[in-house]
DNA sequence: CTAATAGTGTCTCTGAGACACTATCTA
DNA sequence: TAGATAGTGTCTCAGAGACACTATTAG
C-alpha cells in the first residue's frame, strides 16, 4: 500500500577541541558519489537501531571512543541532497576531549583527521550546511548549559576551561567575571590537585559536580 | 545493496491559544492501529518532497491555515514505535493564531479538534512523549525567542501579549516588569488603534516590528 | 460618581563588565 | 631575583523584581 523508499541515514558531526582551535573529524571519501572529497563520517541506519544507536554504532567505527556525548542536530531532508537516490540525513553532535580520542582506520574512507572549523575543506553533499548548523547550536548550548564538560578531560584548570568558551565561542572573556560567573553557578568544584610541569605557577585542578546536561546562562 | 526498508513520517503539534489555555489539534484514529484513540495528525513522506514541505501539506490537509509558523523538533526513532512496521517520525511544531485556525474534516479521522495541553486524553504511538518535548521547546522558545508573534493575531494589546507567555510559561508575571522588558526590546511597535467593544478603559493596539524569528531573552 | 482594567514611577539589590591589583610558582 | 601565569578586590552601571501608584474608559 506505502509504496514510500526513502533511505535513512545518520552523519556525526565530532568536535574536540586543541590548543586554540575548535576541530571535526572528517573522512575522505574513497567511493562514488563525491569520491576523494571530505565528507562527515556517517552512513545507513538498520532496521533494528534507534538513529542514536546508529549514531554511535559510526562513531564507533571511526574512534576510539565510545561513550562520548551525542545530541541529535536536525534531519536534513532536501530531496537531492544525495545523487544516489532518494535519503535524508539526521546528523548527530558528537563531543569529546582530544586526549580520550584515537582515531582507527576506516573501511569506506582512505583518511581519517580532524581539521580546524575555521579552515575547513570543501565538503560532499550537503555536509556544509550540516556543520555551520552544528557549530551554531554548539556555540549557543555552550553559552546555556553545561556541556562544556564533555569536551573537557575530567579535571582541567579553569584557564582551559575558559580557552574553550574562547574558542568555540570565538571571543575573548574577562578572566575575573569569567571565575565569578562559573564559581557562582556552582557547576564545577575544586579538587586538591594542581597542575603539574608547567614553568610557572600551577593552576588549581576542578572537575564538574554534574555529569548531566543542565541548562544554565553561562555568558 | 542497500536493504533498508523503514518508512519516514511526519507528525505536527499544532499549537494555540485561548482565553487561558494552550492547546493543540488531536484527530481520532478511524484505523488500526490505535483505532478511535487521539493521535497527533501526520502521515507518510512522500518521495519527491522535503520534510517540511510534507508538514505543510499535512497541515493544509487538517486546518485552513496555509502559512503558519512550522519548526522541526525533533525525529523519534524507536524500533517498536509503530506496530505496523519500522517507521521514523519527524516531529513539527506548528503556531497558530485561533482566529486563523478553521479545522476541515480529514478521511483518515472521526473528529479533529482542540485539547488543552493540561487535559489531553490518552494518545496513541508514542505521542505523549512528543507532545511533552514539544511543550517544552515552545516553553522555551517563548523565553528567548520572539515567536510570541506567530500565535498571536497581527493586532494585540500587551495585556494579550503578556497572557500568551503567562498560559505557555504557566507562571505569573509582574505587569511593570514585562512592559520594560518588551519596551526595551524594541520587538513590537504601537499603532494608533485602540480595543474596541470593551466596557472598561482600552488598551492600544500593538504590532511585532520584525516577522521574522529572532533570538531575544524575554524572560 | 463607581468599577474595572490600562498603564506608570520608583526603590532595592543583584550581577555584568571593566580594570587594576596581589599571589605563587619555576628557573 | 625576574618572568610568567594564577587568582582577587572593587567600582560603576544596567536591569530584574517588587509594589504602590495614576490614567482612562464605560455605564
Amino acid at each position: 500500500m506505502i509504496k514510500q523508499r526513502i533511505l535513512v541515514t545518520v552523519d556525526n558531526i565530532i568536535f574536540t577541541i586543541t590548543q586554540d582551535s575548535l576541530q571535526i573529524l572528517l573522512i575522505k571519501r574513497s567511493i562514488e558519489p563525491f569520491k576523494g572529497e571530505r565528507a562527515l563520517p556517517g552512513g545507513f541506519v538498520m532496521e533494528d537501531e534507534t538513529l542514536q544507536q546508529a549514531a554511535y554504532r559510526k562513531l564507533a567505527d571511526e574512534t576510539s571512543v565510545k561513550n562520548a556525548y551525542l545530541e541529535q542536530l536536525y534531519t536534513f531532508s532536501e530531496v537531492k541532497r544525495d545523487p544516489r537516490g532518494r535519503a535524508i540525513s539526521c546528523a548527530y553532535i558528537a563531543l569529546m576531549s582530544r586526549e580520550n580520542v584515537m582515531i582507527k582506520p576506516w573501511d569506506d574512507a582512505e583518511e581519517v583527521k580532524f581539521f580546524d572549523v575555521k579552515k575547513l575543506p570543501k565538503l560532499a553533499f550537503d555536509h556544509k550546511k550540516i556543520v555551520e548548523y552544528a557549530i551554531q547550536r554548539l556555540k549557543w548550548k555552550m553559552e546555556y548549559t553545561n556541556v562544556a564538560q564533555y569536551i573537557l578531560s575530567k579535571k582541567f584548570t579553569l584557564r582551559q576551561l575558559q580557552d574553550v568558551y574562547e574558542t568555540i565561542l570565538d571571543q575573548q572573556i574577562d578572566v575575573r567575571n569569567f571565575r565569578k560567573k562559573i564559581e557562582k553557578l556552582g557547576l564545577v568544584k575544586e579538587t586538591w590537585e594542581k597542575e603539574i610541569g608547567v614553568q610557572y605557577r600551577p593552576a588549581k585542578l576542578y572537575t564538574f559536580v554534574d555529569k548531566n546536561l543542565k541548562i544554565v546562562e553561562i555568558l
